[in-house]
DNA sequence: CTGAGAAATTGCCAAATGACAAGAAAGCTA
DNA sequence: TAGCTTTCTTGTCATTTGGCAATTTCTCAG
């Protein structure tokens, strides 16, 4: 819950007091590795806040899915599309270690909104943050060659070494085989 | 204006009586080719919907630019972040036909959606089609080879053949001569 | 600790894409 | 329309990436 707080603190200002009644609102959930939490073309509820582990967001189904996104530890994810519009989800979400979420359903999130209109703040940043990584995706897909994929995506989180190659190629737009022979050269 | 009234209507209820005050905040400009309606790094502070010609989205500079997104006639666009939260635009904004503009500054833009609170689901709806365009836009990069890639680019659009192919080879991903040795192939 | 299943690596070869440069075609302006 | 500029095409060759299958390594439940 502590990380969940920083979270917050770190995108918006907010009293001590107010701030414990929106935690109060969440709840904390333990995943074993390969749970689903969400799989697409449910209609998604719920915010999730990585406390620790790792979500993996894909399109398709296995063996042929391809991930859209890896979120790590103190990292803020949704399905916003199907919370926002009520349609069905794109995508699956699913836990790639043992995780521990902190969730919050969308009833409670926008009742949060209306007794604390500064918390609103907060929704607005999370979709702008994912608006934003995603195009930084597009960029990279467009601009680079695999290789050089890969190294920015390390740079960016080493945590990136700790998911399998198989998730991790579809991420990067590759074949798994092509990621496990362009890290061998890399090293 | 026609074409703006229709587009509204076809994302949100409205009467015509609402309509028509929310048209009177837009204003027309017409573009030559080659104009920028918005440099990266500047702020930007207005919405555009596309009456006629083409609009490209970019980053970087000229020749090495990254084509984001083309955009054509009745289409709706803007920076999103940069006018939700007056950051430096991370993108450049360029007629690349003669285009027919209908602008409205974020300031009006907000002004409406005080006064006709069902508006505001029409701006919800901009950021739902950006976001759920660009996440198109990863899944067809991590999944297709570059013929596949220009194959449903022209499906989705007729219009995507009026672009040169100079700023399209860079949307899709591939060199220009790639693009125009894949295309010759297809032929 | 062990063995089955999953994941990763490797070899071989084919196909796709890139880099660079030259020439052809198309578009624009005076 | 002529002439200039930009865009497009093509040739050659190098590099990257993919496909498939065999083998090795890793993981984890029992």
């Amino acid at each position: 819950m502590i990380r969940l707080a920083n979270y917050i603190r770190s995108l918006i200002d907010i009293n001590d007091a107010d701030l414990r009644v929106i935690l109060s609102n969440f709840s904390k959930k333990k995943l074993k590795k390969g749970t689903f939490i969400l799989k697409h073309g449910q209609v998604a509820s719920s915010y999730y806040f990585i406390a620790s582990g790792a979500i993996r967001i894909f399109s398709g189904d296995e063996p042929k899915d391809k991930t859209l996104w890896i979120a790590f530890e103190n990292e803020f994810i949704a399905e916003l599309p199907s919370i926002k519009f009520l349609t069905p989800s794109s995508f699956s979400f699913q836990a790639i270690e043992e995780t521990t979420l902190i969730t919050i359903e969308s009833g409670k999130m926008d009742r949060l909104y209306e007794e604390f209109p500064q918390f609103q703040a907060f929704g607005r940043q999370i979709w702008e943050k994912a608006f934003l990584k995603v195009v930084d995706n597009v960029t990279l897909l467009q601009t680079e060659n695999a290789t050089e994929r890969y190294k920015k995506a390390v740079l960016k989180t080493d945590y990136i070494q700790r998911v399998s190659l198989k998730y991790l190629s579809s991420y990067l737009g590759i074949t798994q085989t092509s990621l496990s022979r362009l890290r061998k050269k890399i090293k």
